[in-house]
DNA sequence: TTGATGGACTCAGAAAGGTGCAG
DNA sequence: TCTGCACCTTTCTGAGTCCATCA
């Protein structure tokens, strides 16, 4: 009953098969339809519904390999496009030349982070603004007007009436007993009832702007870019180690409405300003110390460089630290990025050692080993998370591996014509829902159903085991190892294995990424990785349908065209219409490419519905594994790697050839 | 030695912003 | 050529992991 990870993410398959309607048949759809009906059953609620986001698709890529769109400028000269084309290509070699090839030198000594460290401080979101005069709250029906701290916290819920958020019962309370705190005395006293309060022309003026600003002209809109690049500029970069670099988050967060997911017990709390007084400045010693804003100063400056932030501050709803930290494509985080890849593959080396062990724990007489045996037996198939203990009433009852209770397993003697078959049902990371039925070996069943006896549901599963025995025990495994390395490694790998299975050099280049892309998802399906599904899903894809019925239509009509001309040319000798045979010939097959990128786009997207690609491509794929498959399938790199995800992976791809192995 | 705590970092999906294509 | 819209990219910030420190 033994099925390995990769073989459990994208069903036991063979080659897939290359047109669109065998698709639908093909394993991995299947899969993915599975998962599909698990979602809908489980009336999942992904804690928003997300307006109109896809991931990297084929669409973009097919756009892009398509390339003959129309210009809409006057046309260029020979030579303006070549200068075009010069000036691009210097542009990137001088990119190039000014990036910073920092996986040629040499690496501190052991916890220092940089030698000299040098910024601005980070960006403060403007001050309120009060509203004016025209623009009321009412209260019981009758106009109120706020003090300025009350005002500005009703307009942070007014901003947001229309979000399921403030139809949730929690989310009132939290955010009304918070309120009354920032109201004055009076306020408190005439304020006592949510229900009553109308935020209606706040709201109407908060939707008016948003409306306002997509409005704008293009010299307006121009204006704004200009001064938000200003910004960027001045606070976005740092020098370290004499390298100019950007920095990730450089924004101090805005003060609002706390937004936890899923049932968070904090939601609608008030998430106060922050005050440079709030925040701790990193730096080093000899650099030029940021300048707090006028009238402030900064509520400590150090000088640590063990650590990569830059500055920091608590956050006061959740008591927790915030950090402002590098950009992904910066040497701290590349250099880490590279390490955990490493640290990755080396498992691979020694998975099967620690596979065989837990085998044989999971008949040791210790209780304790044996949980410890099936939790990592879990974190190595199933690709779960650690799960850390919570504090209970903090946050969303979510857990991971370490933390599952009796509740979220039911363990099935046979189902589905298949035996021991455990079915997990709980709340993850982010409240995402994980729902899988998995067929086990008889030994973790058995185990399964000793450790529930004489439990209640909301018992710890593995009551003998927490994530700092379990890592503490894979440390001693191999230097390194924590529960979170098998997931980089069972993603990695399963691209990899993925990527050799469904590839095929004959494949035009849309085939080819639809494989990579097939690869992807299932690393994605691995790792549980969802997203919701657009709110516009049903109606592109039908428009897309639509696009294909249109052009079947043209290629039926190309076909007959050609027929015909190539019956007037039979025979004859006359050039003209052995021009007008090639033309024909011509259009038939540009309509079948069409055609066939168009199925191949709405095949992807259909598999993608509800599968987000993103997290792993930029969290757990080895991207010299990505970079080699391209080498290796003359696929160009920017057909799966934006320009973000191309910085970030620099060294990856400068490092990488054709032969690499992950 | 063990367990609690909190700091520092990675990972996560939603939402905002930008862009290019079709009509 | 213009405009609206769908799609892709970037930003945002919440939610995890893991480790050092301390009692």
């Amino acid at each position: 009953n033994e099925v390995s990870p990769t073989k459990q993410a994208r069903g036991d398959s063979g080659k897939e098969p290359k047109l669109h309607r065998r698709w639908a048949s093909s394993p991995l759809t299947r899969q993915n339809k599975q998962l599909n009906f698990r979602l809908q059953q489980s009336q999942i609620t992904l804690f928003t519904k997300c307006a109109a986001m896809t991931p990297f698709s084929l669409s973009k890529v097919i756009k892009e390999e398509g390339g003959h769109s129309v210009s809409t400028k006057k046309k260029k000269t020979k030579e303006e496009i070549e200068a075009a084309r010069a000036l691009k290509v210097k542009k990137k070699e001088e990119e190039e030349k000014q990036r910073w090839r920092w996986w040629e030198e040499e690496k501190y000594e052991d916890g220092v982070k940089w030698k000299f460290l040098e910024h601005k401080g980070p960006y403060f979101p403007p001050g309120y603004q009060p509203l004016p005069d025209d623009v009321k709250f009412y209260y019981n029906g009758k106009p109120v007007k706020l003090s300025l701290p009350a005002e500005e916290v009703a307009l942070f819920f007014a901003q947001m009436v229309d979000h399921e958020y403030t139809t949730k019962e929690v989310f009132r309370n939290n955010f009304f007993k918070d309120w009354r705190k920032e109201m004055t005395l009076e306020e408190r006293q005439l304020i006592m009832d949510l229900n009553k309060c109308d935020f209606g022309e706040l709201h109407a003026m908060h939707i008016k702007k948003v409306e306002a600003r997509k409005n704008l002209s293009k010299e307006e809109k121009l204006v704004n870019k200009e001064a938000n690049q200003k910004i960027v500029d001045e606070y976005g970069y740092c020098v370290l180690d004499h390298h100019r670099e950007r920095i990730g988050n450089f924004k101090i967060e805005p003060p609002g409405l706390f937004r936890g997911r899923g049932d968070h017990p904090k939601q609608g709390m008030l998430k106060k300003r922050i005050q440079p007084e709030d925040v701790i400045i990193n730096c080093s010693k000899g650099s030029r110390i940021p300048e707090p804003p006028a009238g402030h100063r900064w509520k400590e400056v150090r000088h640590d460089s063990t650590v990569t932030w830059l500055a920091s501050w608590t956050e006061n709803v959740q008591g927790s630290c915030k950090y402002v930290m590098l950009n992904a494509n910066s040497k701290l985080k590349g250099e880490k990025d590279w390490e955990k890849y490493e640290v990755a593959r080396k498992l691979k080396t020694c998975v099967d050692a620690i596979r065989a062990q837990y085998q044989e724990d999971l008949k040791s007489k210790q209780m304790g080993t044996r949980q410890r045996a099936v939790a990592l037996y879990f974190i190595d198939k199933l690709a779960l998370r650690a799960g850390n203990e919570k504090e209970e009433g903090e946050t969303a009852d979510t857990v991971g591996c370490c933390s599952l209770r009796v509740e979220h397993i039911t363990l099935h003697d046979t189902l589905d014509g298949q035996k021991c078959v455990v079915e997990f049902d709980f709340l993850g990371k982010d409240c995402i829902r994980y729902y899988n039925k998995v067929p086990v070996t008889k030994r973790v069943f058995k185990n399964l159903k000793l450790f529930m006896e004489n439990k209640q549901e909301g018992d710890d599963l593995f009551d003998r085991l927490n994530t700092q025995t379990l890592n503490k025990h894979l440390s001693s495994l191999m230097p390194g190892l924590t529960a979170k390395v098998f997931r980089t490694y069972n993603a990695s790998i399963t691209l990899q294995q993925q990527l050799k299975e469904l590839g095929n050099m004959k494949e035009n280049v849309a085939e080819k990424l639809l494989s990579y892309n097939r690869a992807n998802r299932a690393v994605a399906i691995l790792c549980n990785h969802q997203r919701a599904p657009p709110k516009t899903f049903e109606q592109s894809m039908a428009n897309l349908q639509a696009k294909i019925d249109s052009r079947k239509e043209q290629l039926d009509l190309a076909k007959k065209e050609l027929k015909q001309a190539k019956k007037e040319a039979k025979g004859s000798s006359d050039n003209k219409l052995l021009i007008v045979v090639e033309k024909k010939k011509k259009a038939v097959q540009r309509c079948e490419e069409q055609l066939l990128k168009m199925e191949v786009q709405a095949t992807d997207r259909e598999e993608n519905k509800q599968i987000a690609l993103s997290t792993s491509k930029l969290n757990y794929l080895d991207p010299r594994i990505s970079v080699a498959w391209c080498k290796n399938m003359e696929v160009p790199l920017d057909k799966i790697y934006n320009k973000t995800l191309r910085d970030k992976f620099a060294w990856a791809i400068d490092m990488t050839e054709h032969d690499f192995v992950f």
